[in-house]
DNA sequence: CCACATGTTCATTT
DNA sequence: AAAATGAACATGTG
């Protein structure tokens, strides 16, 4: 489930797991992964050392090691980690034993994950070309980066250039608080729309952590729990689904009215 | 066997 | 440059 709220799980979990303690070996798994590094040069980054801390941006992870350098970690669709004894991982890619004995596995059943190093987080940031993150981001900047923008909504607040860490399922989740139906062209918003959006993005990506990223824990009123074929809004009308961008969308017909 | 999946990237076309 | 569309990637699940 790695859109931005997952990520932010991962960190925590990250952060109370694999912080201090030195690395003795490092396996990796499924060097196909990697992303302008190889299995020797995370093996010499990674062995001996400890991470000392980490840091999320969008849906990247970054953790940092006491020689100053940097473990980027993207989850792609199916990946997590994974910190205890090595059974507890199906489809490990990378995996880190730490003095104490116990393992961190980067686990990716689908492979669209990637790994990679970096020495700055913010210059992998600009070369990625990846908009500001969605939990950071303040009013005026958010109106700012959709400023000349004509696509449509959804495919906007998908686009990570544009804006990082959301994805298709909190898009959905976020257009439905706001009743705004996933195809309105960005240009047609007015002020007040803009605002609800704003609003209902933060809100909605904080009930996402602070309900641990289950979606189909969230309350009545929102849409995830009703998002499944069948699925009716809680208002009482079916959820239709199309395809937007290529990806399944969910939206009331009756909240979510298309402007034009 | 078939359809579908929380993501990203690239090619093609408009 | 932008924007829309579709395919590709690799693999599990229903």
């Amino acid at each position: 489930m790695p859109e931005l709220p997952t990520l932010e799980i991962y960190k925590k979990y990250f952060d109370e797991t694999s912080l201090h303690q030195t690395i003795n070996s490092v396996r990796v798994v499924s060097p196909e992964v990697l992303v302008e590094t190889s299995s020797e040069e995370i093996k010499e980054t990674l062995l001996g050392h400890e991470f000392i801390q980490s840091r999320r941006y969008g849906k990247y992870l970054f953790s940092q090691l006491d020689n100053g350098l940097f473990l980027i970690m993207h989850f792609g669709m199916t990946g997590f980690l994974h910190y205890g004894s090595v059974d507890g991982s199906r489809y490990p890619r990378l995996l880190i034993e730490f003095s104490t004995g116990k393992f961190l596995s980067f686990d990716d059943a689908r492979k669209f994950g990637k790994l990679g190093l970096t020495r700055h987080p913010d210059e992998f940031i600009k070369e990625k070309k990846l908009g500001p993150d969605a939990l950071e981001i303040n009013f005026k900047n958010f109106k700012e980066i959709f400023k000349n923008k004509k696509g449509m909504i959804k495919p906007l607040l998908l686009n990570q250039h544009v804006l990082a860490g959301i994805g298709n399922l909190y898009a959905d989740e976020i257009l439905y608080q706001s009743r705004v139906h996933p195809l309105t062209p960005a240009h047609m918003l007015d002020k007040e729309e803009w605002e609800q959006l704003f609003k209902d993005m933060k809100r909605v990506l904080q009930k996402a952590i602070e309900y641990q990223d289950k979606p189909e824990a969230l309350p009545e009123s929102y849409l995830l729990p009703h998002r499944h074929q069948g699925g009716k809004c809680p208002e009482g009308d079916q959820l239709n689904i199309i395809q937007v961008g290529g990806r399944t969308t969910y939206f009331c017909p009756q909240r979510q009215k298309i402007k034009h």
